[in-house]
This record gives C-alpha cells, structure tokens and sequence, in this order.
DNA sequence: ATTTATGCAAATCGTTTGCAAACCT
DNA sequence: AGGTTTGCAAACGATTTGCATAAAT
C-alpha cells in the first residue's frame, strides 16, 4: 500500500514523507475515516497544521478522501477509493460515528446508470457520487 | 405553504414571527438550498445570529433541512421534504453550484429496499439517505 | 544551495452564545 | 406582567496562513 501511495504522490510532484507516511498509516490501520482531533491523539507530538497540510496534498494526490459527518462541522479522512474500494457510510444521527458499507455490485450499478442519465438531463457531466445511510447504531438504538 | 408551516411550528410550540416568515419565504421562492450568506443578502437588516437561531427552530420543526455543499465548510438551507418531496442534489464540483433532483421511483424504490437491508446487517435502524450526485455543471463542463 | 516540509503562533471563517432591549399574548 | 425573540458584540471550534527553522534533494 505504501508503494502505491508512495507512486501517487510521486506522479504529483509530491515527497512521501515520514509525516505523510505515519498520516496514511494511521488512516490504514483505522477502520472507519478518522477526525482530525482522532488523528492528532494518535500521534503524540503531531502538529495540527502540519497535519491538515499534509490531508490536503494526500488529497490532492488522489491518495485520501475527505468525507463528511453527520453535523458537517468535522471532517473527517480515509483512504481514496483506489485503496479502500467504492463505498458508502453509515453515519449514526445520535452519536456521529460513521461505518464503511456497500451496496451490493447489482443495485450498485443501477444506481450508477440511473445517476448518470439523471445527471445529463439536468446538464451535468457525472463525476462520482456520495450516499449517506442515516440511521441509529447498535448502541444508540 | 406558510399555513402548513404554521401548523408545523405550532405542533412544536414555536411561534411564526414575521422574521421566521420572511425566511421561510425565500426559501419558498429559492430554486434550491441557499446559504446563511445568500439569505442574509435577500433581506436588508436580516442579523445572523438571528437568522441562525431562526434556522435552528425551523429545522427543529421538521420546516427546513440543512444539507452539506461540495466543500462542507458552508451549510446550505432548504425547506424541508413534506415541502419539497423527497429529491437528491446536484452538485458542482467546479463552481459548488447545487440544483434539485429526483431519481426515477423504481430506482429510489429499489436503493430504499437495499439501504434497508445493508443498514440493518450493519447493526443500524435506518433512519434516512443523503445522495449528492458530483459532477460539472453546463457551465462548467 | 535551493526547494520543500515542519512547528508555532496568530489569523480567518462559519457558527454559537450572553445579555439587554423589543415584542407578543 | 411573563415568557419569547431580536440585535449586537463577544466567544468558539475547525481550519488556514505567515514566518522562521529544519529537512530533503
């Protein structure tokens, strides 16, 4: 995995740090996109600024993707879709945590083709999508 | 509408004020969800804390929803989906750019029935999705 | 030697809150 | 009067930026 991360940023003109390197193992090892402040207590003597500079070249290597909670006022980061595969988040509305999911590959595709029609009805080129399962987790059922 | 947002606030022990009704109103006219920057400019004088606690019981009410642009950093306003049925967005990733959208209904129908099933086999009660689709709009193309 | 990354502190931006005056019933 | 809403200013929390130092090429 590093090798490839390691290749992206270079195809950016980017170096892979040994900052870089502990931010995208944090985010490997962690089974769900992380915070900023779950990030920072993960690595004692990790700098705030420090780190979102190096979430934004990550990100903009193509490398990590930023995702969003349920109240949008933390982001949170994982790994870009080329590392974790295409997915979806269950974002439980009580306490905020969030799971990976997919959708089964049929209705996947569906939708896909579905998006991409509506889309160019309404004028837009179809990039990607995001969907969000909005629900209560075990523990906060 | 404002009869039936009225009846809404009642129901929540919340007054209509005439600020709240100017509020609601360019929400009504809006073609899609704006931002506090947005409504603060439709109306002179409109100060925003107030526009902000205004927002908050309207969205307590079940009268507006608050939904998440390209970069979360600037929440978007919308009337709720008793109002507006229930649709997805469109956004640009180019210019942040959002517009309404529905999905065809078998297709909703059927992503409803899976998000079900995958949220249940997670351990979640679904409650609700988000689905924004990222693209570029006709001017951006 | 020159460019790029880091740490630290200060600045920004969206949003929230405390408090006194204005408003409603 | 008694509780709610408003405006204004200050407070907050997440994220960004300026600048001097450290690291990498």
């Amino acid at each position: 995995m590093h090798l490839e991360v390691a290749e992206r940023l270079r195809r950016d003109g980017q170096r892979y740090t040994a900052l870089r390197r502990a931010i995208v193992g944090e985010l490997i090892a962690a089974p769900r996109p992380l915070t900023v402040r779950e990030l920072l207590k993960s690595r004692r003597g990790l700098v705030q600024s420090s780190l979102y500079r190096n979430l934004a070249v990550l990100i903009a290597a193509g490398v990590v993707d930023r995702v969003a909670g349920m109240q949008e006022d933390t982001a949170r980061y994982e790994l870009a879709e080329f590392a974790l595969g295409h997915h979806h988040h269950l974002v439980c509305m009580s306490c905020g945590d969030i799971a990976d999911v997919a959708l089964p590959k049929t209705l996947e595709h569906d939708l896909e083709r579905g998006l991409r029609k509506v889309a160019s009805s309404a004028g837009y080129a179809l990039d990607h999508h995001r969907l969000d399962v909005i629900g209560r987790c075990r523990r906060c059922r």
